[in-house]
DNA sequence: TGAATTTTATACTAATCGATCCAGAAGTTC
DNA sequence: GAACTTCTGGATCGATTAGTATAAAATTCA
């Protein structure tokens, strides 16, 4: 916090927010600095670049800031204090409710602001690759923890399991751009945890 | 096809096959002329505009393209003479196995190409939208005539069947993007497969 | 009041974007 | 060969890209 010189015009968190959800729905290379200012309060460039340094920088922010608010949803997957399936099930379907608010941008940020970028911005698909990766391991940690304390047969293939819950999960972004209703998703996902009861039930 | 004047110097076929490549692999907004007309063979401006019209005439030609022949691997779903279930794990199947190629770009082009866009280019999105929503109603087809056929009881939630298997296809880009490979995506396949089995018994 | 600090507006950079134009070469048909 | 058609290289278009230089304006502290 600066303790003299000119106060700044606007809000720097606010512009934050207003930046990720121009990300959100278009992403990183799609989103100029025109409209971001714009977004911002039709901030001059100067004011841009003293208060984020670059636009991947404040790309980088926003991601950081989507990890610690809308993309909570997925915590449970981070949680060893719920049960296996619990945290599974609540992840899917909080991602799914989140992703089809109306008040913000459709699907996840993580998935769609970085998919496909210039060879010159491959490192920004990375860094949202690894973000993925995380989400990827919490559900191995659940699968893992259901094995270990006999929910699931220690026969159960769990790269298999992580791969099936994990591709319903990226499918998410895609379905909720295309307008699919969350309660759809949600029924969805009731039918796609039945999966979690059968392989459990076989292990009586 | 013109009867005179001086012949095309580079192969038109292969010039949309390049292009088709490019734009796979980093979308529509993030793939240039300039990199475009390399991957033809250095071809001048003149002439890419000569052959092609514009960038946007271009990637709605690879669209085409990659709907004649990569994107075959879901036709299964609009084939009635497969049954139903076969239909639907047949082209999930052939998707995750074509999309984990590493002869061309990893995902499906139809999710990937035009996810996010600036908003002057949101038909680009809204077109390739509408592509998918194509292989919805194949899905939805597949479990109605299920329905209609006895394999499914009709108390089955069809909008639910429909966005499980769709939303798990969707979620195979990304997942081929993130490098998991086929064989753990189809096994899920046989997992999420399995869904089916479980509601045709019922019906007993 | 004045020095120090920070943000502001304005103007500007070099590079790239998709797209166009023209002169002339090159290949075709007759 | 003449007439005709088409393609190609090169220059160029205006607009936009991310980012910067400069100096005035607004604040705090001495």
């Amino acid at each position: 916090m600066p303790r003299t010189g000119r106060p700044r015009a606007f809000n720097r968190d606010e512009a934050v927010l207003a930046a990720m959800f121009l990300f959100w729905e278009h992403g990183f290379e799609s989103t100029s600095l025109a409209q971001l200012r714009a977004a911002m309060g039709h901030i001059s460039a100067a004011s841009f670049y003293a208060a984020f340094e670059s636009k991947e920088a404040l790309f980088r922010e926003t991601v950081e800031r989507y990890k610690a608010t809308y993309g909570r949803v997925m915590e449970s997957f981070h949680d060893p204090r719920l049960a296996p399936k619990a945290a599974i099930e609540q992840g899917l379907r909080r991602s799914a409710r989140m992703q089809t608010e109306v008040s913000h941008p459709l699907g996840c940020l993580v998935v769609l602001s970085g998919i496909s970028c210039s060879p010159e911005n491959q490192h920004i698909q990375e860094m949202l690759a690894k973000e993925r990766e995380k989400n990827r391991d919490g559900i191995k940690d659940c699968i893992e923890r259901a094995v270990a304390n006999g929910e699931l047969p220690d026969t159960v293939d769990v790269p298999m399991l992580v791969t099936l819950f994990d591709t319903f999960l990226l499918g998410i972004s895609t379905q909720a751009r295309d307008g699919i209703p969350f309660k759809q998703i949600d029924a969805a996902i009731t039918q796609l945890m039945s999966i979690w009861d059968a392989l459990s039930r076989k292990n009586g």
